[in-house]
RNA sequence: GCCAGGGUGGGGUAGGUGGUUAUCCUAGGGGACUGUGGAUCCCCCGACCCGGGUUCGAAUCUCGGCCCUGGCCCCA
């Protein structure tokens, strides 16, 4: 093969197509159902968007360019930080809180395997202007009622950074970073050799992994005592146990970057290998870094590429599709019919081969439900005659008899 | 950026200690066959990832690259 398509890209076949839209429109359904209206940005952005939000070290993982007029442009690599500049830009004055959700393809430079590739999907809500535990909750809910929706197995788990935060607030910010990336890893190894030359390290590793291990509020606040946030975490596990929301908790998600201020959720699949998160969210503040208001946020984005890893191989119900079957001299009349069909809404087509009738009907069997046949006959007597390919019936109809019994026809 | 295993028609494969026209299945197109042909039979189409090296001769050996699969790193 002489051309081929770039190294981490997919070609999608109809099939698939039919099974990601199956599953993409599961996922719009949910939120919408929670009152997320879509919003779109542009594929490029300025490289300083992402810049300013993850630091200069994303660069070397992104698709950066110059255009014609000397700008720095990026692909972009997600999608949280141009929803925020597009809340700066346009959406101060809209009534809080704003709800939104996009679906969108991303860009990133890795080296591609299972479950990662250099294109894909993210399909996210953005929760804007609203900084309370029921604003925390929905956003958990509705990623829940997301997988659920679309499917897949997964395991989710919550968390909040205070306390953590709140042990580690003495340290130098570098070693806290290194500190939040080993209990990431849930590596306690290495995070008693960072702590090791620290006052009160052994006390600390102690204290971080009772934290980690953590699996209610009662048990948190006996080893962090009364923090500020003692009363928001409380809540918003409340309002996810009385929303019977299947979670686990977790301490010791840290979700990264410095713009995280409180809740942080992330979903699993066990499936998938190395790659296996398939969702991640929190609370954030981002707006003020472009220029903004210090406006609270919460959201998630979901893999969606890896969730369609994740659930395999399945068939989506098509709707019922009819070809028409014409020897020659009833060519004119087979249009007809067909437009016929298609003013019903079905899917219906011609053949545009020269077939013999037996060839056509070969051909119908594979992409069609029914085969709607026109010979001179039926010509002469105004009817079609309609045959059931999946049952072999056929019989004589009126034209519109024939629409009805396809339009009614059930899941293939 | 690193590691392991791979790359033969559209898909799946056989062969490969260097030597005729590269095997089989499937898909696709046509015919037998202008009223049922989703069948059967026949025919056609179509491949050794790319480049250098060794050689009289490379799909086979060798080096480099590209790509695929999985893992490491990273993961906004």
């Amino acid at each position: 093969m002489r051309l081929q398509k770039p190294r981490g890209t997919r070609d999608f076949l109809p099939d698939e197509m039919e099974r990601r839209r199956e599953i993409e429109a599961r996922m719009r359904e949910t939120v919408r159902r929670f009152g997320y209206r879509e919003v779109c940005t542009p594929v490029f952005e300025h490289l300083d968007l992402f810049t300013m939000k993850s630091g200069e070290g994303i660069i070397e993982e992104m698709y950066v360019f110059v255009d014609k007029g000397g700008r720095h442009l990026t692909l972009r690599p997600e999608v949280t930080a141009s929803v925020v500049r597009m809340f700066v830009n346009e959406g101060r004055n809209l009534p809080k809180p704003l709800r939104w959700c996009y679906f969108a393809d991303c860009f990133r430079y890795e080296r591609p395997q299972k479950g990662r590739y250099r294109q894909f999907w993210q399909f996210g809500i953005e929760l804007i202007g609203a900084d309370t535990a029921f604003a925390d909750a929905e956003v958990v809910v509705a990623a829940d009622e997301m997988l659920k929706a679309a499917g897949v197995t997964y395991d989710l788990q919550v968390g909040h950074l205070a306390p953590v935060k709140s042990l580690i607030a003495g340290l130098s910010p570098d070693l806290q970073r290194r500190v939040m990336t080993c209990l990431d890893k849930r590596d306690f190894g290495a995070l008693e050799e960072s702590l090791a030359g620290e006052r009160q390290g052994a006390d600390l590793v102690e204290s971080l992994t009772a934290v980690a291990g953590c699996r209610s509020p009662d048990d948190l606040f006996a080893i962090t005592g009364a923090i500020p946030e003692k009363d928001r975490i409380t809540e918003i596990c409340e309002l996810l146990e009385s929303q019977k929301v299947p979670y686990g908790l977790n301490f010791a998600i840290v979700r990264g970057l410095d713009y995280y201020t409180g809740m942080v959720f992330e979903a699993f699949a066990p499936n998938l290998g190395a790659e296996n998160q398939i969702l991640g969210g929190g609370t954030y503040r981002l707006a003020h870094l472009f220029g903004g208001d210090d406006v609270a946020s919460c959201g998630f984005a979901a893999g969606f590429d890896r969730i369609m890893v994740s659930l395999g191989e399945f068939t989506t119900a098509g709707r019922p599709g009819a070809a028409i079957v014409c020897t020659p001299e009833a060519g004119m009349r087979g249009l007809e019919v067909a437009a016929a069909f298609r003013a019903a809404g079905i899917r219906t087509e011609t053949d545009l081969m020269g077939r013999s009738l037996g060839a056509q009907v070969t051909h119908a069997a594979k992409s069609a439900d029914f085969a709607v046949i026109i010979g001179k006959k039926e010509c002469e007597s105004g009817l079609v005659t309609l045959k059931n390919l999946h049952t072999g019936e056929q019989r004589g109809l009126a034209l519109r008899d024939a629409v009805a019994e396809v339009s009614g026809f059930g899941d293939r």
